[in-house]
DNA sequence: TTGTGACAAATTGTTGACACTTTTCAAATA
DNA sequence: TATTTGAAAAGTGTCAACAATTTGTCACAA
């Protein structure tokens, strides 16, 4: 819970707050939801709290089992099911940017990626800010596809893909070999080889199920459970 | 409006005959969509309804330009993309099926095939039943996939998609265009040749987008008056 | 112990009213 | 005539209360 303000309505101020909540972990996937006890929390009446509420459940981060509403407990199926979703898409997109994408759009990509690689050699090495900076990539390269509907459906899987995150990057480990994969990403639409872009893609996103899998096995063994 | 009967809580009664009106044109693309004056329609409050156009907005069937909800508008462009994303996702559904599907799965197929065939070589020919089929064609084929996260974004993409299909599937010309390709991919699938599947629903798909854009291309022309 | 049934509590679904914003439109004025 | 303005209308967002449904629980009988 925190300060909520006005101007947007307050369906969509909480819909995102409580987004949030679940993608960062503040709520525990599997949790129950119940709409008087958030109605009360915000401060605000079950009418608009409901309408937040539906739209996450449409858009798959809440599921709807008998007797109510959770969290997504996703499972090493669910989590494979969606990363080949993931793959799917994002193979697609990968080709419509390495024919599409403008000069412009790849000297700001080719920026962030020089920015990782500087925050990751450096002495503090800001992990969180590492995180940020890929996810920025991701951000800058799906915007160069022009199929505004591929970019609707990849944000949809990957913000479904997103509950795992604070579970899977607390692992620093990988950073090198993550920046490794996106700067192949961005060699080979910059020279526009469609094929060799989507064969990058599928290696990136191969290895991040991997990465994500293995996460799930060492979270798996403390089955620690909390709310709120 | 019909007859809202009970046990299902109203905002799904209306959601779904909503959904319905406007892929049976009955609500047309492009037009207003005003909350009090459907819930005086249905006779019901405002607050089920809402929750019912925020999810048809959430699925693509309702937009919010800058002055309220409209059924969305597709133009040719967005067409294409729907397009493409379904031709994306499609192709790694009938892969998977080409693996995946029992026997008995693919003899239920075959009925549904041969049920059609015999309607379009039959005098009365009803092209309402052999719509249905073909849509019963596809239904069964996608359900033989184990990815349900993939399943889902294959029914939303068609979902939005089936706004056309009054303005569409009009023509009676194609049926048996299309009955040969549903074959091919049928015998692809039998066989387990996923390659040759991926390529048969290729096929199917963008033949299906040519006949999808001549019909608008008809369309367009009489905004004002013409028959077929 | 195991049902069982009925009462209480919790939760969801629905309503009508109200606050606020935007649009409409016509009278008033330059 | 054209412009302003300002009040009514129309629409959305929100609330608090009520209705209906489900869930929990506990005394009591078999």
């Amino acid at each position: 819970m925190k300060g909520i303000t006005f101007q947007k309505p307050l369906y969509e101020q909480v819909y995102e707050d409580i987004k949030d909540n679940i993608l960062t972990g503040k709520l525990a996937p599997g949790s129950r939801i119940v709409s008087g006890q958030l109605a009360e929390q915000y401060q605000i009446s079950r009418t608009p709290l409901r309408e937040a509420l539906r739209q996450l459940q449409i858009e798959g981060l809440l599921e709807n089992d008998k007797a109510g509403l959770r969290v997504v407990k996703i499972d090493a199926k669910d989590f494979e099911e969606l990363c080949d979703c993931r793959l799917y898409l994002e193979k697609e997109v990968i080709r419509l940017v390495a024919e599409e994408a403008t000069d412009d759009q790849l000297q700001e990509i080719n920026k962030v990626l020089e920015h990782s690689e500087k925050e990751i050699n450096s002495e503090g090495s800001n992990h969180k800010k590492i995180l940020e900076l890929n996810a920025e990539f991701h951000r800058l390269v799906i915007d160069c596809c022009s199929n505004k509907r591929l970019i609707q459906l990849v944000n949809q899987v990957r913000s479904v893909l997103l509950i795992y995150r604070g579970m899977i990057l607390r692992d620093e480990s990988h950073n090198k070999e993550i920046l490794e994969e996106h700067k192949m990403i961005f060699n080979s639409i910059t020279e526009r080889d469609k094929e060799r872009a989507a064969e990058a893609i599928e290696m990136h996103l191969t290895n991040d199920k991997i990465r994500g899998n293995k996460m799930l096995d060492q979270g798996r063994q403390d089955t620690s459970e909390k709310s709120l």
